[in-house]
DNA sequence: GGGAGCATGTAAGCCGTTACATGATTGT
DNA sequence: ACAATCATGTAACGGCTTACATGCTCCC
């Protein structure tokens, strides 16, 4: 159900396409919630039918058109309520502490392969949480200026503390999965060594 | 599709019942890999029908029957293979974080109730994640009673090692989300003060 | 003329959630 | 007799994945 509010955090920025919006979207919500286009255009057109946002046809060259959406007053509320009320929690499903788990079960080379690429993984990401991180510093992320423009003066410092408070969290994560993965390598050159 | 593994963890340490398995899974693989028991008993009849376990009709009184499950030859080929084969890791989908990048459009109000929340949340997990790890210490977890049961004594020390490792790393995470959200009750203190 | 990128989807299938449904057995 | 708990599911629906499908436009 958060795809929904993802993409209205985006739209509510400013009207775009679904081809803009989805690259807006892998650019920044991307990293905090994954979504293909076959996903995005068909849950645009159900806001639509639900008056969230409104999708306007353009002309683009002779024969092509795009639809361009903007977020209603009702979307807007919808967002807003959304943002007020309590989130749910999701059930843990978590497959790399399900592994980890009967780790004993496999050969040490199975083991350490697993572990080496989930730090791999980590690494991965924490390499683009800093670069956000970065970006943010230096206020030169595209999603971010775009929001900031559009931001009042007084608003600004509160949009970028809470960016950089997300990615922080994510980054800190990333770290942990990192240690952790780490002390799992230690820890079976220790017992199967 | 970890669910069929999760499932077959806990069958691989002997023969069950779909009720008494899902009673295990919820004391254990569950902190890990949640699932209700109208997805447990329907895998376990597909698992059945793929031979990877088979299920024994047992009388139970007069008229009530029961299955008790155990695990084939093809079953423990599956589940080693899994173990030794590269995990896929699905795409974030983080509502807490989503919410997070947001929280300049919402009152202070409802970004403390938020953060206050999550914070409640983590450590209600890291509650059962510590209680997990004394159980560790005393040897006294059923679930982990039963695998040392029919583990030869070698490899006692490796079952231990790896599941605290295992508890280990998702307490670490709960105090790493703990920490964070405590870092955003701050921040919002500062900024909306 | 051709390729990169713009633009928008459909279809099948799996996994998971929520709610509903039923009946037997054991212990008090 | 009654409650707790043992025991096993079905049905409907929603979200997400993967693969497929189509055509336009802009620039070189």
């Amino acid at each position: 159900m958060s795809l929904r509010y993802a993409l209205l955090a985006i739209l509510r920025v400013g009207p775009l396409s679904g081809y803009d919006l989805q690259k807006q979207f892998s650019q920044s919500v991307g990293h905090v919630w994954h979504a293909p286009d076959s996903q995005i255009y068909p849950e645009l057109r159900k806001m639509a039918s639900l008056g969230l946002i409104e999708g306007e046809e353009q002309a683009r060259g002779e024969r092509g058109t795009r639809r361009v959406y903007h977020v209603t007053d009702a979307g807007n509320a919808a967002f807003e309520e959304w943002m007020a009320s309590p989130l749910d929690y999701q059930r843990v499903r978590d497959p790399a502490h399900l592994r980890a788990a009967y780790l004993e079960t496999t050969t040490p080379e199975a083991a350490r392969e697993f572990l080496t690429r989930h730090i791999a993984v980590w690494e991965d990401e924490l390499a683009q949480f800093q670069g956000q991180l970065d970006a943010i510093e230096l206020m030169s992320s595209t999603m971010l200026s775009r929001r900031l423009s559009v931001t009042p003066p007084a608003n600004r410092e509160r949009t970028i503390a809470y960016k950089r408070f997300t990615y922080e969290g994510l980054a800190e994560r990333a770290r942990t999965e990192i240690d952790w993965a780490r002390r799992g390598l230690e820890l079976v050159d220790r017992i199967e060594g």
